[in-house]
This record gives structure tokens, sequence and C-alpha cells, in this order.
RNA sequence: GGAGAGGUGGCUGAGUGGUCGAAAGCGGCACCCUGCUAAGGUGUUAUACGGGUAACUGUAUCGAGGGUUCGAAUCCCUCUCUCUCCGCCA
């Protein structure tokens, strides 16, 4: 949500800025809604100042037992026309905030122009040497096909349990799903200065108002269903960041890097019949998640930090990928700028997504009410919220799949999840 | 799931219908004192939004929402959270 302050003071650059993605913004519209508001509320105000003072005369009157009738008489008429005046404000009220909330966030001006992806800027190319190994492989398959013809992985069996969308994954397989994840999640512990966080994975609707998931985006929830008001998490970045949900961090505390390693649950959908095979779209899938709290001075670094702590994952699994900022167009409604990092899928012949990292600004820190105190003003100030994958589970697990697959069908399995994997190398069909 | 108790300012804690945005203490801040010295004194100290150059001033907020009333922290209803006991349980 943006400041309205600034919206009523700003609003032609704003305007155009919010022009660059595409988002038309009534000017005129608003400033009447906005001051049609203004004026109820300094209406309803004065009727019930009038009214306090009066009861407060004919409390004194009651005191000193004298009569009050006279008095009464004019506040009950006070309080018809507030009564009248109500129902002006409150649709005042909703009108203004229904206007606010369908509003995107200001694009940073380091986004560049742009309509659609097509339009995204490729910042970089990584460990592309893989591809030409990979090109020349005859046999090539894609994850799924190879994890069924090791008889590790299994599609099938998960429909009979659960329905499409979900998956099995078994012995070695599992293992490594697993061995993935935690050495995602132990670098970003260990090296990147984050706090693991075990996060409730079910949460009520405040916190995905907070976060920008509701009221927009409803569809792409799991809503359960015997039990009102609560959700599954599409993200662990709903229960991370509403931690910071009306409360007062202090200065020195920021930034606060909070890390997740949970289960995410999503509906997809309006996807049927896109990426059905394998591990890509999942109901449900792993990942780890980086949330950042921070002084609103320093959220373009810590952007930067957050996407290159998701890097350094792809680097040391040496997988092929690009880093992307994505343009005007692209960019999602709550988001500032974000950087995409897209991993190499051999069997598709393309780059997809297993990581999005988005400085919020005070968008989200607005509606979630997250402030922190600062020292010189002592004034309470929006923090900046961000976050990224870091990284999505189940699609870097199909990554190394397909990258680093052997001619005869094997895995290999790279060489810093060894570790986690009893330091074998391969990943064979057993016989 | 059953029974009970309770949610008041940064904290502790008064306040059961009327000059209460809220006593007192602690903490914080400012100034003063400097032979009561790991002390003493005085003052000050919530947040949001609005009006005003400013001094200042208005409205709202005592878990949340609704209700009663001229007037609610205080009474009624619903919800929610915390605590204690019992049951169940990973």
């Amino acid at each position: 949500m943006l400041d309205s302050k600034n919206l009523r003071e700003n609003i032609d650059t704003i305007s155009s800025n919010l022009k660059k993605r595409k988002f038309i913004l009534d000017k005129s519209k608003f400033l009447s809604i906005d001051k049609d508001r203004k004026e109820i509320i300094v209406d309803t105000e004065n009727l019930k100042n009038k009214r306090n003072v009066l009861s407060k005369e004919i409390g004194i009157l009651k005191s000193k037992n004298e009569d009050a009738g006279s008095i009464l008489k004019k506040v009950e008429e006070i309080n018809n026309t507030l009564d009248l005046k109500q129902g002006l404000l409150e649709n005042a009220e909703t009108q203004y905030n229904n206007f606010l909330l369908d509003i995107p966030n200001i694009l940073d001006d380091s986004v560049p122009i742009g309509n659609s992806d097509k339009d995204n800027k490729v910042i970089k190319y990584s460990n592309d040497k893989n591809l030409e190994i990979l090109n020349k492989n005859s046999n090539f398959k894609d994850h799924s096909d190879i994890g069924k013809s090791l008889k590790l992985y299994d599609q099938e069996i998960a429909a009979k349990i659960s329905s499409s969308r979900f998956s099995l994954l078994f012995g070695e397989l599992a293992s490594l799903h697993r061995a993935v994840a935690q050495f995602m999640i132990n670098e970003h512990i260990n090296h990147n200065g984050y706090t693991e966080v075990n996060v409730p994975l079910i949460v009520n609707s405040d916190s995905l108002l907070g976060t920008g998931q509701l009221p927009k985006f409803k569809d792409d929830l799991f809503e359960i269903k015997n039990k009102k008001d609560f959700f599954l998490i599409p993200t662990a970045e709903v229960p991370l960041t509403n931690i910071f949900r009306d409360i007062v961090l202090l200065e020195d505390d920021l930034p606060v890097k909070y890390t997740s390693l949970s289960s995410c649950f999503r509906s997809e959908a309006g996807s049927y019949g896109k990426d059905t095979k394998g591990l890509i779209r999942q109901h449900q899938f792993e990942k780890v998640e980086l949330v950042n709290g921070v002084n609103p001075s320093t959220s373009d670094e810590s952007l930067e930090l957050l996407v290159n702590s998701a890097e350094k994952i792809l680097d040391l699994l040496n997988l092929p990928y690009r880093k992307i900022l994505l343009c005007s167009g692209d960019t999602g409604f709550s988001s500032s700028k974000t950087y995409d990092l897209e991993v190499w899928m051999p069997s598709q012949n393309s780059y997809r997504e297993v990581s999005s990292c988005s400085n919020f600004k005070d968008f989200q820190s607005r509606r979630l009410n997250a402030k922190y105190k600062n020292k010189i003003s002592k004034k309470k100030q929006f923090i900046h919220t961000l976050n990224g994958s870091g990284l999505a589970v189940g699609r870097t697990l199909a990554a190394i799949i397909e990258n680093f697959q052997n001619n005869n069908g094997d895995i290999e399995i790279p060489e810093i999840l060894r570790p986690y994997m009893n330091n074998s190398k391969i990943i064979k069909k057993s016989s």
C-alpha cells in the first residue's frame, strides 16, 4: 500500500512511474475521493466534539442535581445527524482504502521499462560450460523420466494417494531432495547471516493480507474448509514477514534476517496442462525462503546481498543459470524491484525460475504496520521488507537430475552435496 | 475437549458509568545539586490522523468487533489471545 500523503503530494510523479508498469492511475478520482473523505471526517469530528463538550456539561449538572433536559435534547439532535453521517463516512473510507489497495508499488528507478518477460534484462549467465557437455549426451532424458527409470520417482502413485500435481520420491532421490534443502539452509545460516525459523504452515487471513496474497490472489491458495480463516502457506514469506507485523523494532536490531525451510502449497488454478510432468509445478513443494527487515536507507544494498546469497547456492551446486532483472511490466504488484534466478533445464531447452528476490520497500510494512524506532528522530518509521527464495528445492532437484545425468541414466551427485549423502558420488539404478 | 482466571501506557499496577488518555511506582529524558554519592531534587515522558507559521488545538485508541447510554477502560453480547487445573495426545 502506498503512503496516501505521498500520493497526494506527488501524484504526477507517482502516476507516471506507475504508467511504466501499465497501471493507469485515475488522478482526478483519487483527488476527489481523498477530498470527500477528508470533508466528512472533519465534519463528523466537529459534531463529536460538540457532543463531547455537551456530555461533560450534563455530567456537571447532574452531579449538582440540576436539570439537563435542554442539553440532552441538543445532544440527541447531534447524535441523529451523526448517525446519518456515519454511513457516508464508512462509504468514503471503503472507497478510499480500496482505491489505495489496488495501486501497485512504485518502481525503483533502476527497473528497465518493458511490457513482458521478453523485455527483462539478463544481468549475467553463469556456469554455462555444463551446457555443452549436456548437449553431447545422446541418451538425454528429462528429470521425471530419469527418476522413473531409476524407480525412485512416481507421479501416478501420488495421484492415487492425493491427486495430480503431487509426487513421490523414493530412496536416494528422497535423500537427495532432503540433502539439497539441508545444504541450502545451512549455507544461509552459516555464511549469510540468517536466523533459522521454523514456521506455521497454516496462517490466518490477516497474515495473507499483510504480505499481499489477499485479497487479490485468493484463487492461488488452499483454504482449509472446516476451520474458518485458515490457509495453507503458499510460501514461508507469509509467516516470516508477518513476524514483523504490528511490532516496533529498535534501529540497532536492523537488519533482521530470517530463513525458513518449509513446505509450500499452491492451488495452481489457471495453469491446467502446464508443466504437468515432473517436479516443476506441484501443489506441494519445499522452499528455503529468505526474508529481511531492514533500515530504509540500506534496502538497495540488502537486495543485492539477498540475491547474491541465492546465487551462491547455484554456484556451489555448479548449475547453469542466469540472473535477470525484471522489467517494469513483469515486476510483481508489491515489488519495487525484482531479480529472478533461472536455472537451466536441458529437457525444456530453457531457463526456469528457481528464485525471485524482491525489494518491497515500505509497501508491505505499511500494510503490516511494521516499524522501527529511529535513533535520532526517535520517531517510529516503517521498515523496508525484502524476500527471496534461496531456493525452490523441488525445481533445484529437477535441475540437478537433468544437468548431472550420465549417458547411462545415473545421476552424479554434486560434490557439495556428497557430505549430506554419506559421501556417495552417484545415484544408480539398483538391480 | 471440560472448568476457572485474566488481557489497561516502555514495564509493574490502580481504576466498576461522568472534568480519565487514564493514579502510583519503575524505567527513559532534561535540568539542578554535589560530603546522604552504585545517592538526592525538580520537571517531563503514549500512538495515529486532522487544523494552525507557531503557541496550541480537535478526533480516535484501555485485546478485537458490536450493543446499551446524553456520556463506557468501567455495563451487556460475540470473538480472540494468555495463564491455571483436568482430560487427550506427537
